[in-house]
DNA sequence: AAGTCGTGGTA
DNA sequence: TTACCAAGACT
């Protein structure tokens, strides 16, 4: 074992120091892990178990740019409603898109049920190297990598936002994080071992996910800490070195809740591309709309006895929204591309968050599990 | 290749 | 409250 010394300069570390960082992680690791519902324990892997590749890749696409919280019990419903990839092949688009709302980048289930009806057609196995993986739907640089790694056993490197952190302040590095991408990722293909990559790549996310934290880091605990460059300065919370953003327009609209006497609402399925693609909608306005506050009724999709029923704000990823919100009870039959809704339905349907805003605004509990009648 | 794509949690 | 940002992919 190679004697620690904590001067070596970063370009050193990664030619000599290697070995002794994943050697000192993957032993951090057996102590510390999270356990997860998609993950296999290191004694067990230690005894041959290995990972179900459909579950690996599920909750992979599912955790993209999504919280570990936030995951679990999506992830527990859809490996209980689809336990194979045939069975997710099979089911309907539509039921897919439902079980998914409310988790947000709602691409990723579009290309996550392409994905499986792909991989079904292939016999049910999905390719075990990373240049096939890559080639799926919804399977990126960073996705190929982890099930690589993780599934199969490849000596991958494994480069998320965790890994991004953990990198930059082992080694310093001051180049802003769009520009050091390239340096991270061969960085991190020294550091990975021959021997367990799967749970090194897991080991380096539970770091940056517990240890080393985007704010206040506990380096104290940190397995590596002998290894980073980042504490000698005192301030490892600096890293990664970001440019600034540019701060989110206000679009405003409005958004029209038609009723009907039984309790049904009026929705409609939004373009499958785009903003919120494949998912439901009441019917509203563009979200372009004149932002002098004087939206009216006037925009309606339909005349009716348009009621204000308040107003919701929401913020996406790039700008943020404040919808007006008319409420109306109205007969008949739906408008060519609408659809009514039972009440008891309406809980089912593929709503974004955005769109229960809206519909609870007018109607208060109508998102929530109604009773059949 | 920079912009587009959700939502919730945290400090 | 605002701002950040979380197991990124696609165009």
């Amino acid at each position: 074992m190679a004697p620690l010394n904590q001067t070596r300069k970063a370009s050193q570390q990664a030619a000599s120091g290697d070995i002794g960082i994943a050697s000192r992680l993957l032993a951090w690791y057996d102590a510390h892990h999270r356990d997860l519902p998609w993950r296999v324990a290191p004694r067990a892997f230690a005894r041959g178990v290995r990972a179900d590749p459909y579950r690996v890749w599920m909750s992979e696409v599912m955790l993209q740019q999504t919280t570990v919280e936030a995951v679990k019990a999506y992830f527990r419903n859809f490996v209980e409603k689809w336990p194979t990839v045939e069975a997710l092949a099979a089911a309907p688009a539509e039921d897919v898109m439902k079980a998914w709302a409310g988790l947000g980048y709602y691409s990723r289930a579009r290309n996550l049920k392409a994905c499986a009806d792909l991989v079904a057609l292939r016999g049910g196995r999905f390719p075990d190297t990373e240049a096939g993986l890559r080639e799926l739907p919804g399977i990126g640089a960073y996705t190929a990598a982890a099930i690589a790694a993780i599934a199969f056993d490849r000596r991958a490197a494994v480069v998320d936002g965790n890994v991004e952190r953990v990198v930059t302040r082992l080694y310093s590095i001051e180049t802003p994080l769009s520009e050091a991408k390239p340096q991270i990722r061969a960085l991190v293909e020294k550091l990975v071992p021959r021997t367990r990559p799967g749970d090194f790549a897991q080991a380096m996310m539970d770091l940056g996910a517990t240890i080393c934290t985007p704010k206040r880091p506990r380096c104290m605990l940190c397995p590596v800490r002998g290894d980073c460059s980042a504490i000698l300065t005192g301030d490892p919370e600096r890293f990664p070195v970001r440019l600034p953003k540019d701060h989110k327009p206000l679009r405003k609209g409005a958004a029209f809740v038609a009723e009907r006497d039984d309790g049904a609402i009026l929705l409609r399925k939004r373009p499958e591309r785009g903003l919120l693609g494949g998912m439901t909608e009441v019917p509203t306005t563009g979200w372009t709309a004149r932002t002098d506050g004087a939206t009216t009724a006037d925009a309606a999709p339909f005349p009716a006895d348009w009621r204000r029923a308040g107003q919701i704000g929401h913020v996406f990823t790039h700008f943020a929204l404040e919808l007006e919100i008319f409420h109306a009870h109205i007969k008949g039959d739906a408008p060519a591309g609408h659809f009514w809704s039972l009440a008891h339905e309406i809980s089912g349907e593929a709503l974004p968050i955005v769109m229960k805003k809206v519909i609870e605004a007018a109607i208060p509990g109508a998102t929530k599990k109604q009773p059949t009648r």
